[in-house]
DNA sequence: TTGGGTGCAAATCATTTGCAATTAT
DNA sequence: ATAATTGCAAATGATTTGCACCCAA
């Protein structure tokens, strides 16, 4: 179990780390954005974040994911329908399904895929500086 | 050389085949389509349709791409930065590489990437419905 | 103290839509 | 004749920005 403190603890660190000043409402957004493992949209960002810290406006949620985006600490999806989607940056890069039916979010990863497009972009004179592959996908019966 | 009404008489079929009337604007804009090879987005296809039928506005461009997406005359993608951008469809399936430096887009295909699609998402317990592959590219120096 | 950060409201950008006039069938 | 289609302008939805106040360093 993880204290509130520490919690705050955590975000300030990484906020310092960026090189930005620790404001309530970022450390409120950081939190909110930690604890999420479904892909929200800045306007869930904005709920959330307002629950733990009611100040918080959508304009300063849009400003601080663009910062921290910036920074690396998060990841910015355009998925079909619907606006820009974030999750904080881990570890492994992975692609993602997306439920068409109910439009949650499954991560994978496939090392096969990501060397199959090297070679498919060297093969056209090309390097990948970054790349998008999402699938859209119904369950199966 | 195919002459102008041979033209004509190709996008009134595609028309009627579609089952939507056939207007001076969708002739136009269906002429510009067929044409380009570039990818262009809503504005760039409606500078084109008027220099042919000045009458066009960017309200039946979008209008009209959007039932030709829906008669599965054309595709829309929506490419990182700016609007959708439209090609016609043609047989075979195909994805995009973009050049970050120019915009340009290259189309490749690759059956071996599609089949580890499939397979990585039957694993899951998913089909899949469609998808998206992007490689966002730099030239080789 | 002071420049970065904030909320608010107004501005943008791409796209859509209501409506009265036009036109393909 | 008449329902589909159009142009125009206003509306939308997501996101950004100008500005005066606020607060972290």
């Amino acid at each position: 179990m993880t204290s509130e403190s520490e919690t705050t603890e955590k975000m300030t660190a990484a906020l310092r780390k960026a090189g930005i000043r620790v404001t309530r409402q970022r450390i409120a957004l950081l939190g909110v954005l930690a604890e999420a493992t479904d892909h929200p949209d800045a306007v869930e960002l904005h709920e959330r974040a307002k629950a733990i810290e009611p100040s918080v406006s959508l304009a300063t949620v849009y400003r601080t994911l663009s910062v921290l985006e910036e920074g690396g600490v998060v990841h910015r999806h355009a998925f079909e329908g619907g606006g820009a989607r974030f999750e904080t940056t881990h570890e492994e890069h992975h692609d993602h399904i997306l439920d068409v039916d109910t439009g949650e979010v499954i991560e994978f990863q496939s090392d096969k895929i990501e060397q199959l497009q090297d070679e498919i972009a060297r093969e056209l004179g090309y390097e990948v500086v970054h790349h998008r592959l999402e699938l859209y996908c119904r369950k199966k019966t």
